[in-house]
DNA sequence: ATAATGTCTTGACATGGGTCAAGCGTGGAG
DNA sequence: CTCCACGCTTGACCCATGTCAAGACATTAT
């Protein structure tokens, strides 16, 4: 077994893959033990990020893509008058980083929501062991293409709607992505400030405030700072009018499918 | 050479991509010579679709990805209430149906808005090709990242932006993308209607209309139904605040990049 | 040519949500 | 423990944009 090749030698980074619960989101198509193993030599495990910390930045080289192991970021953009534009939140089990394929660079910026801890699999290598595993091709190609037919889902749910059911996708979304690797769907933490999924959502913190107030004033949540818990699902969905969208069970389900 | 696997043979029907003046821009990376025949051996030309055929409907099963070569197509769900929501538009040397790798569905429609023929990619032959040819796999890996950022940007670009920003920006995507293939950048023709465009924009067809009005009272452009002339790129420029945003020359710029 | 059908435009009006400006609460620093 | 600062909430107000309704125009069919 060939020596890790840890950006930073930590006590406790070393760890398989294949020991990681989270393998299964990341790259969720079946490599046989071998192949995980192939994976494994080229992943490293880095230090982990502080709140605040950047993964990288806009116009940075684009070297690897990242898998999240532990906490959140956000990524975004600075809009022409220099406003920050979040383009997405990323949880553990999920990757980042795959849109600075094309040119080279990253085209946004990637920041630590809280403590994280992110698997760094250089991309070079990637590309390189793909080719001798169908399996692992096949699985970056789905991986990307979850990843255009999500922007898309969400490029629809966030034009035309209005902010009640924006935030009613947000969280049913955000539900999901925590039920996904087996926490709570229920009740969660939200690991960003209102103003980031305001931001996000494209909305005024105002806005997002009284949309809170309304739903646990309808009995839709209870909202205790970043805590959150739904206590109508059903009714959040309908207010989603999630059927073929975001809250829909069809993200989770198609990931693995096949 | 092979026999071509033509889905219809139709007189004119046969054409090699070495010869297909799109070639570069449906799949941007230098093959040499022996990997374009391999991979024309793969595609398949169809009969051109007319005007409201579908190319493909949302759950078909995925089987292929397309590359306009003339015509154009748009790409749309049917949101809850069974209204349409369209979700792109595709123009010669353009490619679709990245969105359906995921989970072997098309999870969209796509129809053609005017005469339109596309190349038909059987996706397992590409997938296998791919394994074979690097340069494949690494250019359909640029693609679809190109497609992640592409629709992030847009995204952000109709979340939290003005009618005007909208319209403004739409223009200007129409601008480079007709550029792109050495069509006029200031005068071409939009393949869909208003209320397609508007639907797309997330605006409701009568503020577009304003809008054609405001642009033109403002000498922006020249609107005379579908054909469009844009005589103050640099304002409408400005008025998308496009740096950084889709207006800007990054995407096709990116797209030929090493 | 004329009718019929759909698409685009225009006007009047209503409203969701943005903006501005305070006030409140909580958690970290001293 | 107390203070400060920041993030969140609340209220008042207003504007951009959606909606409804009608009319102009264009395109196809008769």
């Amino acid at each position: 077994m060939p020596v890790e090749q840890g950006v930073v030698k930590l006590t406790t980074i070393r760890q398989a893959c294949s020991d990681c619960s989270l393998f299964q989101l990341c790259l969720p198509v079946a490599l046989d033990t071998s192949d995980v193993e192939l994976l494994d030599d080229i992943v490293q495990r880095r230090r982990p990020l502080r709140r605040g910390d950047y993964l990288y930045r806009t116009q940075d080289p684009f070297r690897a893509i990242y898998a999240v192991r532990a906490g959140a970021l956000k990524t975004s953009v600075l809009s022409y008058s220099g406003e920050e534009q979040i383009t997405g939140f990323h949880l553990p089990g999920e990757i980042l980083g795959l849109d600075a394929i094309n040119d080279n660079h990253h085209p946004c910026s990637a920041m630590a929501l809280e403590t994280t801890s992110v698997c760094e699999i250089p991309f070079e290598h990637l590309e390189h062991l793909a080719l001798k595993i169908p399996g692992l091709q096949q699985s970056l190609l789905r991986i990307m293409s979850k990843e255009i037919f999500k922007e898309q889902e969400l490029l629809h749910a966030v034009a035309k709607r209005s902010a009640e059911e924006r935030l009613a996708i947000a969280l049913l979304s955000f539900s999901q992505r925590f039920g996904r690797r087996g926490l709570s769907k229920t009740r969660f933490r939200l690991p960003m400030s209102r103003a980031d999924l305001s931001n996000y959502l494209g909305l005024a913190p105002e806005t997002m405030s009284r949309l809170f107030r309304r739903f646990q004033e309808q009995g839709l949540l209870l909202a205790e700072g970043k805590e959150v818990t739904l206590t109508e699902k059903a009714a959040l969905l309908d207010l989603a009018h999630a059927r073929g969208c975001i809250g829909a069970e069809n993200q989770a389900g198609a990931a693995r499918k096949a």
